[in-house]
DNA sequence: ACCTGAACACCGTTCAAGT
DNA sequence: ACCTGAACACCGTTCAAGT
């Protein structure tokens, strides 16, 4: 019952979405040296410039999945940092805590992407939303000044010790002696 | 007065050390998708399978020239930690210090190389060492069963930061403050 | 026995040629 | 006007053919 997939008439541009649903299939499978353009195309039945009708180059849609991936991080910490100014109030270093096993758990998920990430520059929606609300958590702490190193501080801890693979239990030692050291006036 | 290139009688063939600094250099040069194989034997004037007589695979490569870079710093990292033991003794966060510093000019001589030493698994004999030494400085810390989890700490932080291209300022902020959370009883 | 370089199976990217 | 797929300039890796 399929459309004969030759005849370009009945074949229905691939979307967007579903060439990154591609190459993240293909990231998950293969690692990042499957996840090619040509690849990509095939997966999608297309020829390969179809990938160049929504990225103007590979690198796009490097950030485009690693945008993708911190979208959900930085959607659960906003709802994270309302819930802690709002409520009862834990300590903001659980919040951070919260917030930073999240993130490793959203890249181990797809550990083909890890070396897309920390590639990456930081500089696109999801990731500047993250280290907003870190910097509003570290001022909220009393950090001052000193608040937009302590979100750099974290988000590098983080990034170096999924690049490290670090297992889930000396994350969670070196992120607690992490946070200890922020707190600490110096 | 050179040999004529193309008589395999008159050329010698290339050294493990040559195709090093050649890769080395086209790094330097061009960042890691230059050092090609076949650009690496381009510039030492020899046909693309000549790497092979040295190197299984690029991997392989790429691995070497990891274990070049950390070499360096390992030596010195030798020697100012007996420095520390047998001397008067600067506090261990002090020769913590410096060896990060060390290890982070290192890197930062070779922009290109930063991507090589993160996809690394540091399994290589100089990144071994540094380890080494770093487990020493935590266990005479007094830190214990803590020594090993301490020193992949400071290894996370460091090579996080390389990652995300902290500047120095910020790269001696955090350090200090990891290095506080480590001393700090839990 | 050894080393070469041509060959193979891929890449990312572009753009003339068709519709 | 639009989209395709052939073409271009590369890759990493292998191995028959020469010395």
């Amino acid at each position: 019952v399929a459309a004969p997939p030759h005849n370009p008439r009945t074949r229905r541009a691939p979307t967007e979405a579903e060439v990154l649903d591609a190459a993240l299939a293909l990231l998950d499978a293969g690692g990042p040296e499957a996840a090619t353009i040509r690849r990509i195309a095939a997966a999608v039945d297309a020829a390969p410039s179809v990938v160049y009708t929504y990225f103007p180059e590979q690198a796009a849609v490097h950030r485009a999945l690693v945008e993708r991936l911190l979208a959900e991080v930085a959607e659960g910490a906003a709802a994270d940092v309302s819930d802690h100014r709002a409520g009862g109030a834990p300590h903001w270093p659980h919040v951070v805590e919260v917030l930073a096993l999240r993130l490793r758990e959203r890249l181990l998920a797809h550990p083909g992407a890890v070396a897309l990430v920390l590639g990456d520059d930081l500089s696109g929606p999801s990731a500047r939303a993250l280290g907003r609300r870190l910097c509003e958590l570290m001022a909220d702490a009393g950090l001052g000044a000193d608040a937009r190193r302590g979100s750099f501080l974290i988000t590098t801890y983080v990034l170096g010790a999924i690049a490290l693979s670090a297992d889930a239990e000396q994350f969670r030692w070196g992120l607690r002696r992490v946070l200890g050291g922020i707190g600490t006036r110096n």
